[in-house]
DNA sequence: TTACTTTGGTTGCAACATGCTACCAGAACG
DNA sequence: CGTTCTGGTAGCATGTTGCAACCAAAGTAA
């Protein structure tokens, strides 16, 4: 099971995140609902995990809120795993983590599975991070403003 | 020690990028490497994770490209840890983990720590997902091209 | 309606990773 | 110099993961 957040760390937003979804298989669990899986054999096939362990992080992340049992949508009487909004806002988690992946694991002419606009077929623009009136900025332009107890 | 990435799921950078920083303490100490962590004991501290498992996971990270190893700023004959070009790039990662835990992780009126631009003291704006020719994208807008071996 | 397959699990066990505590060497510090 | 600080190792108990075997309910074809 997922650790517990530690008390030191509890009033930083990416720890409680992290405690939510840090561990090897619900982020890919998480990306395959993204691309389309809902049935508990798709994600095993996808994955390749376990089944015990598939059972165990699927209960973790309905649980948290990430995921949500559904009816089948093909009138069987099986159930389905789909995403629920707060699941949906992980989107940008799992874009940055897909261009950074594309930009350091792979070599130029390696081929691998790519995100596109359904529009333009195209591959999506870089991340940006900005300031509230719109600049653009890195990691020096910013910093952590550390709650005091 | 993180594991090793599946075959089935090679070709998929978030798979790579997960397999890189997936787990629990990794994406803490990068989180306080942006932060300004340096030292062995600032991380410790700040964390709270027991000295060995810190060893082995800087050691991950530094093996990982993402922590390089420098001599202390301060004169000392000990060193630092810093991120590396490699590392800097997972700042997307780090911004949307942060604001996905704001949202999802805390009452309207919790305290917790956030980050701002340096210049106006102003939190960040939320992350966008764009297309290449600049329409703003949402999950559904969007698909994966499956790379077929 | 009966036999077979698919789906979605559960259980038990072995191996591995994690975390705690104690210890320790070299550097800094007074 | 003697003490403290820093950055680790080592050993051991416990927790988590992964594999394989098993299983029941639902679907399917005759």
């Amino acid at each position: 099971m997922v650790r517990r957040t530690r008390f030191n760390d509890s009033d930083c937003p990416v720890a409680r995140s992290v405690d939510a979804i840090g561990d090897w298989w619900s982020l890919l669990i998480v990306r395959d609902a993204f691309d389309g899986s809902r049935r508990f054999g798709e994600f095993q096939r996808s994955l390749g995990v376990a089944k015990n362990i598939l059972t165990t992080r699927l209960r973790v992340l309905v649980a948290g809120g990430i995921l949500d049992v559904v009816p089948a949508s093909d009138g069987s009487s099986y159930h389905e795993y789909v995403l629920t909004p707060k699941g949906k806002d992980l989107f940008p988690v799992i874009v940055a983590l897909r261009q950074w992946g594309e930009g350091h694991f792979f070599e130029p002419d390696e081929p691998h599975s790519e995100m596109i606009d359904r529009r333009r077929g195209q591959p999506l623009r870089m991340l940006e991070i900005r300031s509230a009136d719109g600049r653009l900025l890195d990691p020096d332009d910013t910093a952590v403003n550390k709650v005091t107890r």
